[in-house]
DNA sequence: GAGTGGTCTAGACCACCTA
DNA sequence: AGGTGGTCTAGACCACTCC
């Protein structure tokens, strides 16, 4: 296969023709979750500088191609989890960005065997107990979302409902126990809303809900939640800008 | 107020602690809508090289608090729509990422007057028409999603069918008539489908859809269409990495 | 210790916008 | 013409991972 090298006279920039040409390699030679070529062998091959390398593989990483661990290398991101790189948000600190004040109601805590699905995300032995979480989350004042959050017990021991009653787990994680959150992978989608929800939420039984769900990672990639959250619909608006 | 310098011996990255201290002017000191202190100017007040300043910029971007303008400058994003970044791509370009092969039927093309939501959202006159492209869009031969697309006709005139039928507008737009995508603001919401999008998208009526709607705009800023999407709850997942 | 990506510097040229 | 952000270079030191 040829390599024909980077046009310099192009209106289009060297990262973005670069991150083309990385996105190729991928296609054509590189199956999900092999090592690329090291930022060094790139700016050998296309005789362009680290900082461009940089930029290129930044943009395939935002675009979900992807993903760069440092000591490691850069890596294909699975298939099917091709997905957009966005910034990690507590419900608190989103309804602060939306002009909200958020503000929570503990409907219980348990220390539970979870489902199949969750202890998978978390990556438990079997038999391994969670804390569950369950909470309203309110905006204003008015019922936004319902959330349960799962909770590896082994990691949280003696989680008490003081601690979770009033206010982000992120923080609680965070500031009072030391942990350093890293990422999550969610996934979202509608969902309409049985009985219980809609007493809960203040909706019509069957009202469209959206529902956002996945586990999250601490920066040693040690799984640390896994959240369920079930937002009303008529009041919360999922609202990002895109760019080419 | 004071203002300290940042703390180069810190475990946190220079470019951090300056987009903390830029996200706290924002919120002391400039509105939405106004500009930043330009890139030289925060070089020159905390003693940092350029890319220094660029990366803290960058990171504010991603997370909806500011948008850079080439010639112009950085502003702060209007309030309640701190969106989160992300990028732009065609329903082709989406359903080739998730391994699936996109396929369009189109449904209806007519020239219209359009409602007032989407007048606004392409910044049109009173009285100024639109094309609506009614489409079903399939993904490995199943229906997927329903999309209507709004393009003003004084941009695109002697739209015919043929141009639409097959593929993807943004395509069309940019490969054929030199239209060059700048971004796109967009909205995600629950919805239940309706009897008639039950019928074209073969689901029960009542079923969870998930809406994405709004504007896309040309690199300068001219509205080019407004799209309204509803893809099937139990097909297409959202799927995102977030990163802290 | 060698290799990786993460951060940082100090320059440079360019395209775009406003005046 | 002068100011803005967009791109690019050629170095440097660091933290992390693996052997």
């Amino acid at each position: 296969m040829l390599d024909y090298p980077l046009n310099r006279n192009s209106f289009e920039a060297l990262y973005y023709q670069l991150a083309e040409k990385i996105r190729q390699m991928i296609h054509q030679q590189f199956p999900p979750g092999s090592k690329l070529p090291s930022e060094s062998e790139l700016i050998g091959r296309y005789h362009v500088s680290r900082n461009t390398v940089r930029q290129a593989i930044k943009l395939l990483e935002q675009q979900g191609y992807v993903i760069s661990r440092r000591g490691k290398g850069t890596f294909v991101a699975p298939v099917g989890n091709r997905y957009q790189l966005m910034h990690l948000v507590s419900f608190s600190e989103d309804m602060r960005r939306r002009g909200l004040k958020a503000d929570t109601r503990l409907l219980g805590l348990a220390e539970i065997v979870p489902l199949e699905k969750i202890a998978n995300g978390l990556q438990l032995q079997p038999g391994q107990t969670v804390y569950e979480i369950h909470r309203l989350r309110l905006a204003d004042g008015e019922p936004m979302a319902l959330s349960t959050a799962y909770v590896p017990c082994a990691l949280v021991p003696g989680l008490t409902a003081d601690m979770v009653a009033s206010g982000s787990l992120f923080e609680l994680l965070q500031d009072r126990l030391g942990m350093r959150l890293g990422y999550s992978d969610r996934s979202i989608r509608p969902v309409v809303a049985d009985a219980s929800q809609a007493e809960l939420l203040q909706v019509p039984v069957a009202s469209p809900l959206m529902m956002v769900e996945g586990p999250a990672f601490l920066e040693n990639d040690l799984p640390i939640e896994y959240v369920v959250t079930c937002y009303r619909g008529d009041r919360y608006n999922f609202v990002f800008h895109a760019v080419r």
